[in-house]
RNA sequence: GCGCCGUUGGUCCAGUGGCAGGACAGUGGCUUCCCAAGCCACUAGCCCGGGUUCAAUUCCCGGACGGCGCACCA
C-alpha cells in the first residue's frame, strides 16, 4: 500500500507519470510519462529493441494503430471483444447475457453472435434469474459492451476501424510482404513497440491498468515441423515457475527448474517458450526487475486466449499483489491461418523439400460441352464435386459411371465425360502456414514495477534517504554536474563539465540551486547513478569528485578522464577501480 | 458498471456557513556550502455543475477523478 502511494506521489512530484488532462478534471485510465518517466520507458524499450532484435538478428516494423474493421472479423477480436452484458435490478450485480441465454435456452449455443435486442427477448422469455440473488432479470437492458474503441475511417460510418487492441496483428496482416524481407525463409522474427488500446471497464492502480499503453511484442515465425529454438545455451538457466498444478493445488509456491528441467518434466510444454522464459531473464535483471519478487505464471485452461495454446505469464510482485507483465503464448498457426482464409494474399511460406516428389494425383477435367446442356445450372457444381471427389477417393472412378452428390441432390454421368486421370507430378515442396512464439511486454508495466522495486528508503548519516537504484542504463540522467557553489568561476567551470559529457554522448543533468547536498538527493530521487562536483580544488588541479549514488562514496577524477570514466562505470566498474 | 471512502498551493496534510493555515518542495538573495544546514523574501490552493442560504471551500444532489471491494480482464 504504502509501497504504492508513496510511489504515485514521487512519480507526480517528480515528473515519471501522472493523470492525464487533469486541466479538464482528468480521464480515467490515461497517463502522461513527464520527463523522467518517459526517459526512463524509452531506455527500457532500448534495452528491449537491443535484445530482442538487434542481438536476436529480427527485424522491428511500425503498423498503424487504426485498423480497418475486417481485420479483427478475421483475428477474432470483434467477437470475443464484443460482450453482452445485463445488470440485476436487485443487487446490482452485472452478468454476460450471452452466456445466460446459452446456458438456459437449449438449442443455442452461439448467442454471442445475436443482437441486443434478441438476447434481451430471450432473457425476458424464459424469465431468467440472476445467478447471483435470483431477481428476476426480465425487461432489464442488454448493454453492448466492446473493448475495442470504435472510430471511422474518413467520412461517414461506411468504413469502421478500431483501435489496435494489441500490437500483434499489424505484423500479422502484413506478413506476406514481411516473408518477402525475410527471403521467404523460417524462421524469422518480427518486433513492433507500439500503442494499444482497450476500452477497460474499470482502469485500475496507475499504469497497471489502462486505456492506452505501449507493448514491446515480438512475434516469431517458426516451422512447426523444423524449427527448434537453440535450448542448449539456456538448458542450465533456472527459472521460478508457478505452473498450473501448483496453483490448483493453491500452494502458492514457485519452484525453481531449470530449462532442461522443465522441459522433462513437462511443466512447460513448448520448448519454444521455455526458450524465452529463459532469454527474457536476463533482460528482467538488466532493466532493474527485482527477481525476488518476479515469477513465470502459467495460464490455467480456463484464461487462456481464443488464440493461444500453452500461455505463460511473467509477474512481478507488488504491494502483495501479482501482476503480468509479459505473456508468453504459443499462438499457433491461428492468426495467419485465419487472415489466410479471410483475406486474398498467401499467409503461408513455400518449403522446399530436400529432394522433390514425385506423388500420384487423381485429376478431373470434365466435358462442359457434356455437363452443361445435360445439368444446366448445376453442372458447375457438379463439376466441383467431381474435383473434390477425385481427391478423395479415386476409386469411385473405377466402374463405367460416377455420381456425385450436390447439396440434397445426386447426379449420376459417364466417368469418359469426367476427364478423370491419374497423373504422376514432380513436387519440391509444399505450403505451411508458420507457427508463431509470441512475447509479448507490457512497457508501462515494466516500467511500473521498476520503480516501484527499486523505490526504497535508507541511511545516509542519520538522514533518512529516498531513492532510485536504477540500474545505470536505464536512469533518465546518467551523471549530474554540479558547482559547489555559483560563484568563483565554480558554475562556469562546471557548466563546460557538462557540456563535455553531454558531447560524450551522456544524459546529463546540471543542477546549480540549493546546497549540495540537496543536490545530491534530488538525484538520489530520480535515480541518476553519479553525480559530478566541481569544487575549488577544481580550478587548481582540473579534477572534479564523482560521487556514486548507491554508496554515496566519492573518488577524484581528472576531467579529461571523465568521459571514459562515467563509460567505465556506467559498464560495471567501481568506483575504487577508476 | 455497482457499492463504500475520498478530492484544500507543485507534493503531503490541517481547518472553517462570513479575510484559508502548516510542512515539504520551488524561485531570488546572503553565507568557502560535499550529502535534504541556516537566515530573509517571494510564488502558489478549496475538483466541476446545480440546489439551500444574506453568504457555500464547508450543508444537500449530480458529475468527474482517485483508492478499495464485487464484476470484467481478448
Amino acid at each position: 500500500m504504502t509501497e504504492r502511494s508513496d510511489l504515485a506521489e514521487l512519480a507526480k512530484r517528480r515528473g515519471f507519470f501522472f493523470p492525464a488532462n487533469e486541466a479538464y478534471g482528468g480521464t480515467a485510465g490515461l497517463y502522461t510519462y513527464g520527463p523522467e518517466g518517459a526517459a526512463l520507458k524509452r531506455n527500457i524499450e532500448a534495452v528491449w529493441r537491443d535484445q530482442f532484435v538487434r542481438a536476436a538478428g529480427h527485424m522491428e516494423v511500425e503498423s498503424p494503430t487504426v485498423v480497418p474493421e475486417a481485420v479483427f472479423e478475421a483475428s477474432g477480436h470483434l467477437e470475443t471483444f464484443d460482450d453482452m452484458i445485463v445488470e440485476c435490478a436487485e443487487c446490482g450485480a452485472t452478468h454476460r447475457a450471452d452466456h445466460l441465454v446459452e446456458n438456459a435456452v437449449p438449442d443455442v449455443d452461439d448467442a454471442e453472435a445475436f443482437a441486443p435486442r434478441r438476447i434481451a427477448d430471450l432473457v425476458a422469455d424464459h424469465d431468467m434469474a440472476c445467478p447471483s440473488c435470483g431477481a428476476s432479470l426480465a425487461g432489464r437492458p442488454v448493454d453492448e459492451f466492446n473493448l475495442m474503441f470504435g472510430t471511422n475511417i474518413g467520412p461517414g460510418s461506411s468504413s469502421p476501424g478500431y483501435l489496435r487492441p494489441e500490437t500483434a496483428q499489424g505484423i500479422f496482416v502484413e506478413f506476406p510482404r514481411l516473408k518477402e524481407y525475410a527471403h521467404n525463409q523460417l524462421p524469422f522474427g518480427v518486433a513492433q513497440i507500439g500503442r494499444a488500446y482497450r476500452n477497460e471497464i474499470a482502469p485500475r492502480r496507475a499504469l497497471v491498468r489502462v486505456r492506452e499503453f505501449t507493448q514491446a511484442e515480438l512475434e516469431h515465425f517458426v516451422d512447426p515441423e523444423f524449427d527448434e529454438p537453440p535450448i542448449a545455451p539456456v538448458a542450465d538457466v533456472e527459472l521460478p515457475l508457478y505452473g498450473a498444478e501448483a496453483q490448483r493445488a493453491d500452494a502458492g509456491g514457485t519452484e525453481t527448474y531449470t530449462v532442461r528441467e522443465a522441459l522433462d518434466a513437462g511443466v512447460v510444454g513448448s520448448d519454444w517458450v521455455a526458450y524465452y522464459l529463459a532469454e527474457s531473464l536476463a533482460f528482467y535483471e538488466r532493466i532493474g526487475i527485482d527477481m525476488e519478487r518476479f515469477r513465470y505464471r502459467q495460464h490455467l485452461p480456463g484464461e487462456l486466449s481464443h488464440y493461444a495454446a500453452d500461455t505463460w505469464d511473467a509477474e512481478t510482485e507488488l504491494g502483495g499483489d501479482w501482476i503480468e507483465v509479459t505473456g508468453f503464448a504459443y499462438r499457433s498457426d491461428y492468426d495467419l491461418r485465419k487472415h489466410g482464409e479471410y483475406a486474398e494474399a498467401e499467409y503461408t511460406v513455400f518449403r522446399q523439400y530436400d529432394e522433390p516428389k514425385t506423388v500420384e494425383r487423381a485429376t478431373v477435367d470434365p466435358d462442359m460441352s457434356y455437363l452443361g446442356p445435360t445439368f444446366g445450372d448445376a453442372a458447375a457444381d457438379v463439376g466441383e464435386a467431381l474435383e473434390s471427389l477425385a481427391a478423395r477417393d479415386r476409386s469411385a472412378f473405377d466402374g463405367d459411371a460416377v455420381t456425385v452428390a450436390v447439396g440434397e441432390d445426386s447426379y449420376t454421368l459417364p466417368v469418359e465425360k469426367t476427364g478423370f486421370a491419374v497423373e504422376e507430378r514432380t513436387e519440391s515442396g509444399e505450403h505451411v502456414t508458420p507457427h508463431v512464439v509470441e512475447p509479448s511486454f507490457g512497457v508501462g508495466r515494466l516500467v511500473y514495477s521498476v520503480l516501484v522495486h527499486r523505490h526504497g528508503t535508507d541511511e545516509v548519516d542519520g538522514e533518512e534517504r529516498t531513492s532510485l537504484a536504477l540500474p545505470a542504463e536505464v536512469a533518465p540522467t546518467t551523471v549530474a554536474v554540479f558547482p559547489l557553489m555559483t560563484k568563483d568561476g565554480l558554475d562556469d567551470r562546471a557548466g563546460e563539465v557538462a557540456a563535455a559529457l553531454r558531447a560524450a554522448g551522456l544524459a546529463v543533468s546540471y543542477d546549480d540551486t540549493g546546497n549540495i547536498g540537496r543536490r545530491y538527493r534530488r538525484q538520489d530521487e530520480v535515480g541518476t547513478p553519479y553525480c559530478v562536483t566541481v569544487d575549488y580544488d577544481t580550478l587548481e588541479d582540473d579534477t572534479v569528485t564523482v560521487r556514486e549514488r548507491d554508496s554515496t562514496d566519492q573518488t577524484r577524477v581528472a576531467i579529461d578522464d571523465l568521459p571514459g570514466a562515467i563509460d567505465r562505470l556506467v559498464g560495471g566498474a567501481t568506483l575504487a577501480e577508476l
